[in-house]
RNA sequence: GCCCAGAUAGCUCAGUUGGUAGAGCAGCGGACUGAAAAUCCGCGUGUCGCUGGUUCGAUUCCGGCUCUGGGCA
């Protein structure tokens, strides 16, 4: 017997199914629902992240979604607490919680325990790093963080402003390297006894669930949703707001582009996510795939399968 | 039927003053440790429409044909 805590995990790439079968596998062996979905947690944002409805929960209690203001910044960090919160309660229940979500980076941080330990995001920080790459280009920040850590500069290329930004406020708020850091997360191992399913299928398959998806989204008030949130004051630069299918109906509404093209980036952008949810697993260790083509897609076969896979490790 | 313009990568097109060709997008691969549905990096052989001719050599020049736009009848 391990003497980690049980933990089931359920991610696969969006579309590909996770929801309902995270509820049937929920429902046979008795689990509580926790959501690792970057976008399901904001309040407003139903129909452009798919967001599991009442009656498709049968029951099941849900956690960590519709549990933030649009207008809020969610982060990994941020998961990570609430996430532990909610597993405690669901042991305090005498269950096993069931991770469930497409946020691979989120996953991660949960799983191995990752510190954060700066006291980030500093904000202030953030546009003034911002801002200096406007005025002096994308290099003079890189030059920045090779002066303070030659082994993240080597690594992050110039263009990624985003993670030079970071590791320049890392450096700031801390005094350390990024890098080492880094380097003594990336060693540590799961601090659950977990079972790691990835739900997977064809590609192309996925791909014309997504196109299929998105068609629905778009009929069913996307635009109306997108609207909505605009005119309770959410700003278009918000994080929740770079949401596929947020940051490209915007445009639509502002009639920069027609209903089409915004459909078209909405589909392009989902594809491409889904590649990159893909290359996130396949470096993951100790993942469990459920590919669907193998069970001719039948959720019992599937659920039967994810018990077995748990009962050899002691999970259930 | 005649005239004009096209026909080159999955798509939109560039180009080769004759030495078998290149961009964007798509697609594919990768990175990621407090923005992650974010952000970034890498990968380009295709009967250059078909067929004759000229030429050492044609995708490039010339002829014919086919198709697609547009115009004239």
């Amino acid at each position: 017997m391990d003497s980690k805590r049980p933990l089931i995990i359920l991610s696969g790439p969006t579309a590909v199914g996770k929801t309902s079968l995270s509820v049937s596998f929920a429902l046979r062996e008795g689990l509580e629902i926790i959501s690792a979905d970057s976008a399901q947690v904001y309040r407003g944002m139903d129909i452009g992240t798919a967001k599991i409805t009442e009656a498709e929960k049968k029951g099941i209690t849900h956690y960590l979604i519709d549990v933030c203001d649009p207008t809020e910044d969610y982060s990994a960090f941020r998961f990570r607490e609430m996430a532990e919160k909610a597993i405690e309660e669901t042991y305090a229940k005498g269950k096993v919680p069931l991770i469930v979500g497409g946020t691979g980076f989120y996953i991660q941080a949960l799983l191995k325990g990752v510190e954060f330990d700066d006291e980030g995001p500093d904000e202030e920080f953030r546009s003034k790093m911002t801002g200096l790459c406007e005025e002096k280009g994308p290099s003079h920040l890189h030059d920045m963080l090779s002066k303070i850590d030659p082994e993240s500069a080597a690594k992050i290329p110039a263009g990624n402003v985003k993670r030079v930004i970071r590791a320049l406020e890392y450096h700031h708020l801390t005094g350390k390297k990024i890098s080492d850091h880094n380097i003594s997360e990336a060693a540590k191992e799961p601090v659950y006894n977990a079972a790691y399913f990835v739900l997977t299928d064809d590609r192309d398959l996925i791909y014309e669930r997504i196109d299929k998806r998105v068609d629905e989204m778009m009929e069913n008030g996307l635009p109306d949703e997108v609207q909505r949130l605009l005119d309770s004051g959410i700003d278009p630069s918000n994080v929740s707001m770079q949401a596929i299918g947020y940051k490209e109906v915007v445009p639509y509404l502002r009639g920069e582009y027609s209903r089409d093209d915004a459909a078209y980036q909405i589909k392009l952008r989902t594809r491409h996510f889904a590649k990159r949810q893909l290359t996130w697993y396949k470096r993951e260790p100790d993942v469990i795939y459920i590919d669907r083509r193998r069970f001719d897609g039948n959720t019992e076969d599937m659920c039967r399968f994810m018990s077995d896979e748990c009962r050899k490790r002691g999970i259930i």
